[in-house]
DNA sequence: CTCGGTGCAAAGGGTTTGCATACAT
DNA sequence: ATGTATGCAAACCCTTTGCACCGAG
C-alpha cells in the first residue's frame, strides 16, 4: 500500500537499513534499543538518534508497527496489519495472536458514538515454557 | 476482597490520601502528577516520591488500577474489574467500555497453551465530541 | 546547489532511588 | 524501640532535539 514516499523525504542507506532490520525481526517486537543494535552491525557509526527518527518516520508512513505493550518502552512490529498481543509476565516473551476480533469492545465504542481508528489488545500472564517450568 | 495489609507495611496518612485521591477520580484516570495535584490540596508537605510509592503500592495490593493508556504515561484507575477503554486521539478523553469481552483473543492465547492472567483492550479514535467538532 | 538527514551530545519528561529524618506500630 | 515511610534531590531510562556537517535529489 504505502510504497511511494512522501516528495521531499529523502532515502538514506540509514532508513532503508532501519527498516531491515525491523522487517527481519520476527517475533522479536524489538524496542529502539535492539533495533539499534542491530543496525550497528551493518553501519557502525549509526546514531540512536537516527534510529528514532527513522523508527518514528516509518511508522508514520505505515510501514511498520508500533505498540507499547509493557508500558514505557516502545516496540517496533514489521506487522502493521492489527493483531493482538500475549506478553510473557514471566520471561518477556512476545508473541502475536490471530485472528484479531474483539468485537464487543468495539461494538460498544460505537455505541457511544465514537469513531474508532485503531485498537491494542494486549494480554498477559505465563507462557507454555514459563508456566511449566513454575510449575516445578 | 484486598482489605487486610501485608504485615510489615505501615498505614500512614500519605497513603490514605492517595488511594482517597484516586478513589474519588472517577472517569479521570489521572496520572500520578494529576494525583500528585489533588493530593497536595489536603497534604501540601507531601512529595511526588511519596505519591509514586504509594501509587505503586497500592497498585501492588490490588486496591487501584494501572494502565499504559497512551504509551509512556502509567494512569491509575479507581476501577480495579477489568475493562476496555477508549482514548480519544483529539482531546484525550478517556472513558470505559462496559462490558469487556473480547474473547476471541483469550481464547486464542489460551490454545496456544498460556495462562493469562490480565488483559488490557485499549481502542482509539475520536469521541462523540471532537468528531462533530472535526465535521464542522 | 539545496535542503533534508546525519552524528553527536545535551536536554527533556516520567519514574525511581539513596539518604537522613519522622512517625506508625 | 524498631524499622517502615517520608521529603528532598539526584539518578535513571527512554526519547527527543539543537546544531554543524554531509550527502541524496
Amino acid at each position: 500500500m504505502v510504497t511511494e514516499r512522501p516528495r521531499g523525504r529523502r532515502n538514506t542507506r540509514q532508513l532503508s537499513v532501519v527498516l531491515e532490520a525491523v522487517r527481519s525481526s520476527g517475533v522479536e517486537h524489538p524496542s529502539a534499543d535492539r533495533v539499534f543494535a542491530r543496525v550497528r552491525k551493518i553501519l557502525p557509526r549509526i546514531s540512536l538518534g537516527t534510529v528514532y527518527r527513522n523508527l518514528q518516520r516509518l511508522a508514520e508512513e505505515g510501514q511498520i508497527g508500533v505498540t507499547y505493550l509493557e508500558g514505557r518502552v516502545a516496540r517496533y512490529d514489521p506487522m502493521t496489519s492489527t493483531h493482538d498481543h500475549f506478553v510473557c509476565a514471566a520471561c518477556g516473551r512476545i508473541e502475536d495472536l490471530t485472528p484479531s476480533r474483539p468485537v464487543a469492545g468495539l461494538r460498544a465504542a460505537r455505541r457511544a458514538g465514537h469513531v474508532v481508528t485503531s485498537h491494542a489488545y494486549v494480554l498477559t500472564g505465563h507462557c507454555r515454557h514459563c508456566r511449566t517450568a513454575r510449575a516445578s
